[in-house]
DNA sequence: AGGTACTGTGGGAGCGCTCCCACAAGTGAT
DNA sequence: ATCACTTGTGGGAGCGCTCCCACAGTACCT
């Protein structure tokens, strides 16, 4: 095979030129046909599809990247260690979205952990060396340099979880006020009158938006926001035993809780339990994600359901429109857009 | 940028070429120092490291892989639509393991897909255009053409859990005999005695493993093996739900069942508790997976564990050592490796 | 008739790298 | 001194594509 030696290649793919032999055209006019230019007859369109389909030639990605400067392929960047990653369902249903949404595309997904300072200096490296086209980015801390740095390297990208109410980069968010919300009306519904919240990482602004949705639905209820019922968590099981514990030391009246997750309303269970309480009877639990974990509790969790899969959804949208407005100019100073999604509650036994 | 236009390319990366002037040496030279060849002079390799640390340089890996012919990226292929891969804890496990395995390499990971008809096509296409060095299969069903394909194409591939005791792939998997009989010896170091099993589904071989295990540890403990106390699961929750109910209705008397995963564990459990039976009281109940559920459920599931993380570690290591075997020859024939890794019973309260 | 415009097409140049051949310089055996 | 290696190096050619310029052909104005 022509070259300077096989290189250990096994059948020879069909290159574009030997379609545009084969179908009598130029180099050019290939290309045009495979990326779907309008400037090309039909005639010759159809002489191009017929030699591709009996060559079965498939364009080769990476003579593309490199004539192109693209590479058809983005990025989900996690900056956490894999553990944590997998450990909250969260994660691994807007994989689950964005895989789906990715699917109706030729763009290809990769998967990159940030956990560690060493993979955090690879991860750099890569993003500089443009080897993506996008990136996708999930549960960032308020105090992450990713998202600057991204925006230095001119890199699309869409973040789930806006970091601040005025996120610089685009973002997709489920609507965390109104589902904080949608639990606390629920509790008063159920004739709850002294219900606790259990909050999420303070430095998580989806958290803080939670908490902000909690103390809304009580005062406009009419009821006073008691601060003493509000217990910070941190999305942890563990965390959600230690805040239960700590809460029901100070308010042992209390009759609800609203915990900001599902693995920390498994973990507020447990104290529960272990202090005796009865759940619905003694003090009705809501969480907050609809995780597998929800319908496994015992009794199961009433919960609030974020569309994770829409919102993974509009992530690639959003990702692709930035990727595509960037390609032809310089086109700076687009506008950031930022989306959210609907919440809504999942009634079940615990409440 | 020089060239046809600087096509919206932002900071101008330096290129090999440069980093040669720049340490005033040739280019062949650079790209032997930056790909660790051993023919190079102390000297020369220093002023060429030099270079490329002042000047930031990053290869551009779209003309490495054209030049090469290699991408430096494999693909994790998932068979199954994404909602099943997600909704099966093993998978998100095994996913970590591969991430933490990949994360010591050069090498990227793909996410793909491979649930529809539409997204097989587009994969066969993608794995023809030879855009990965290598893939990783998880979840193969007996009859799936896509290990052959892999196969015919020359393409690297280690499968996890093989389909056959003599499967062609490189194979990696954990002793699913050796973990059932653990379950079912544990089981009867307990006093049980009726003890029944809800397989998996029985295409995967896996599965039958776990009942060969289930077998063989009834039998040489002395018991007769009862062929209406296993029944049939497909490692869904709903499964495991059908399959206990008619154990119950043929076998009402059991003290025990051994189930082939924790999701099945929890059908089971349901199915239990609308018969009456308590757990583990009437019924002491096994699972397999030492998945998050197990710890979730009430009460905390007794289960297998099978070491995910070094399963992923493992297909990591196959799989590079299969693609630098490739590599320099057309070296045919390689000997098939399979690994099995132990499993490890983990106690809770369900037994 | 000449101009202007647009449509469709061919092919040169170039993307940034790896591979390999050529060759200089050194080393040691004959 | 000649030959035969070995070590280190430079640079041409080529990977397969996209971009863009050039140009033929046709259409529609003046």
């Amino acid at each position: 095979m022509a070259g300077h030696g096989a290189r250990g290649r096994s059948g020879g793919r069909p290159t574009l030129e030997e379609v545009a032999a084969r179908a009598g055209v130029g180099r050019g006019t290939v290309s045009r046909v495979i990326n779907g230019s309008p400037r090309v007859s039909e005639a010759t369109r159809a002489a191009v599809e017929a030699a591709v389909a009996e060559l079965g030639y498939v364009p080769n990605t990476a003579a593309r990247a490199l004539a192109a400067n693209r590479t058809d392929a983005i990025a989900l960047v996690v900056p956490e260690p894999e553990t944590r990653f997998f450990a909250e369902p969260y994660f691994s249903d807007m994989l689950r979205g964005v895989g789906a949404a990715l699917s109706d595309t030729e763009m290809q997904l990769l998967l990159t952990f940030a956990g560690s300072d060493r993979k955090r200096q690879r991860l750099a490296q890569y993003l500089a060396a443009h080897r993506v086209d996008g990136v996708l980015l999930v549960s960032v801390h308020a105090d992450d340099p990713l998202p600057d740095m991204l925006d230095r390297l001119d890199i699309p990208a869409v973040i789930s979880g806006p970091r601040s109410a005025d996120e610089s980069l685009t973002s997709v968010d489920s609507d965390n006020y109104g589902g904080a919300r949608q639990a606390v009306e629920h509790l008063l519904g159920r004739g709850r009158r002294s219900i606790a919240h259990i909050t999420g990482r303070l430095d998580v602004y989806g958290a803080q938006r939670r908490i902000d949705g909690y103390r809304d639905a009580l005062r406009e209820a009419g009821h006073e926001v008691d601060e003493l019922l509000i217990e910070p968590g941190d999305f942890t099981e563990e965390g959600g035993r230690r805040a239960m514990a700590a809460l029901l030391e100070r308010r042992p009246g209390l009759d609800a809780v609203f915990a900001a997750s599902d693995v920390t309303a498994a973990g507020a269970r447990h104290a529960l339990r272990e202090a005796g309480r009865t759940i619905p009877g003694d003090v009705a639990l809501v969480g907050y994600d609809d995780s597998a974990i929800a319908r496994h509790m015992d009794p199961q969790l009433t919960s609030v359901r974020q569309p994770i899969e829409e919102m993974g959804r509009s992530m690639i949208d959003l990702l692709l429109t930035e990727i595509a407005d960037r390609r032809p100019a310089v086109s700076r100073g687009l506008e950031r857009r930022h989306v959210v999604l609907p919440t809504e509650l999942v009634e079940r036994s615990s409440s």
